[in-house]
DNA sequence: TAATTGACGATTGTCGACAATCGTCAATTC
DNA sequence: GAATTGACGATTGTCGACAATCGTCAATTA
């Protein structure tokens, strides 16, 4: 028999519209309005309200008081606030991982690891992202940390928000495999502090680039 | 002329329910019900669920779908993971504050420090929790870093949470000088490797205790 | 006696209506 | 012509009412 999974309506309008802001198929610093969204989704306006709370928590979205809601738009500053607290996070997780190595069943990090290998070999970037994530995304499960993956879904998100809107090149082949193979294979040793160093700067240079194509974007703007 | 803040009624609601929950006011488990909030605050139903909503992001409150909100009970995992989570953001902003410490006034992080350790003098443990947020709260202010800033917060409040609803006994005094004084003097040094080791591990200890402390209770409420 | 069913009160989820606020624009004043 | 004022439509903030859901308890069944 299938469970029936009950989701109240506030949480699938809020489902609905994150999914919308992060395919950028509502773009950065779109107006937002309850009664245009409510007649959208055919739903009250107050429990729009609801939704777009939730999102204001999650980035995605900003509120200014008596005045309107408008999806977030995101700065370099932004970028860059959002590269290195995922960094942090990163380390954090595989860490912890590392530490629980030996108690753990680590088959989902494996199969994560190659399932980015093989993302990485056809060359498809949009699947390189979401490997990327999945990969990164089993370490933390791995971790045993609630918050943290919790904290962890949200800025990377975000991150996913900003590389849609930029549309910003993102490296693939085996860079990004080399990128991560010696944290993986830190985790699997249970050596946590390398496996820490190792994801708090494998990224570096990738992020580096996109904040630095952001802050060009928003240059040209200017003039 | 004084200006009107403006701060719509279910921000003010959370605000008023965040104090008593973190001060212990309502218990950790305490059912909270919209309809009694709702006469207490004297505002309508709708308005006290944005502000339980919202005090559910910041982890203060469960909500059971269809079912019910209650203060959060935070167990020994939850304290493992808002202090593992917590010495990691301190980590980042200690390490961001010290890249930044040349281009910096850092009269902020000097008053907090010295503050600091007058109340560790005066062996007043609330002022020397307060303190201690304090001088965190300075130098993650000088990581110019917003996200970073709200996330501390948030498992800051949760960690304060935890302590009031434990009884936990909290160390005071020379020893807590002496955790944070490498940390500020890397800061001011502009040293983040530094900065971000001692940031991670000052308060491995302390945290430690409070884990088992919490452990402990557990084990004797399951008899 | 234990398990199942049904009723009911309490509470949550959602709705639409009223009140408050804001931004815009035209009219007025200096 | 620039600044100020006032009106108005659009939108947000809050309200109370209706509908849906849950947990509890008594009645019924096996």
């Amino acid at each position: 028999m299938i469970a029936i999974i009950k989701r109240s309506f506030d949480v699938q309008a809020a489902d609905v519209l994150r999914q919308q802001i992060l395919s950028a198929a509502i773009p950065a610093g779109s107006r937002l309005t309850e009664v245009r969204l409510a007649g959208e989704l055919g739903l009250s306006r107050a429990t729009v309200r609801t939704a777009l709370h939730q999102l204001v928590n999650e980035g995605l979205v900003v509120q200014v008081p008596y005045t309107g809601w408008e999806v977030a738009t995101l700065t370099a500053h932004d970028a860059w606030e959002l590269f290195t607290l995922r960094s942090s996070l990163e380390a954090l997780a595989a860490g912890l991982a590392a530490q629980r190595a030996g108690t753990l069943d680590l088959d989902a990090l494996d199969r994560a690891f190659e399932d980015l290998q093989t993302v990485c070999r056809r060359r498809n970037r949009a699947a390189i992202a979401d490997a990327d994530f999945a990969l990164h995304e089993a370490i933390v499960k791995l971790a045993g940390h609630g918050r943290l993956r919790a904290q962890y879904r949200i800025v990377e998100q975000q991150i996913r928000m900003c590389i849609a809107s930029s549309n910003a090149l993102i490296g693939g082949g085996q860079s990004i495999i080399d990128e991560h193979r010696p944290m993986v294979e830190a985790i699997r040793a249970g050596d946590a502090e390398s496996a820490a160093r190792f994801a708090r700067d494998h990224n570096a240079e990738a992020s580096d680039l996109l904040v630095t194509h952001l802050k060009r974007l928003e240059e040209q703007t200017a003039d």
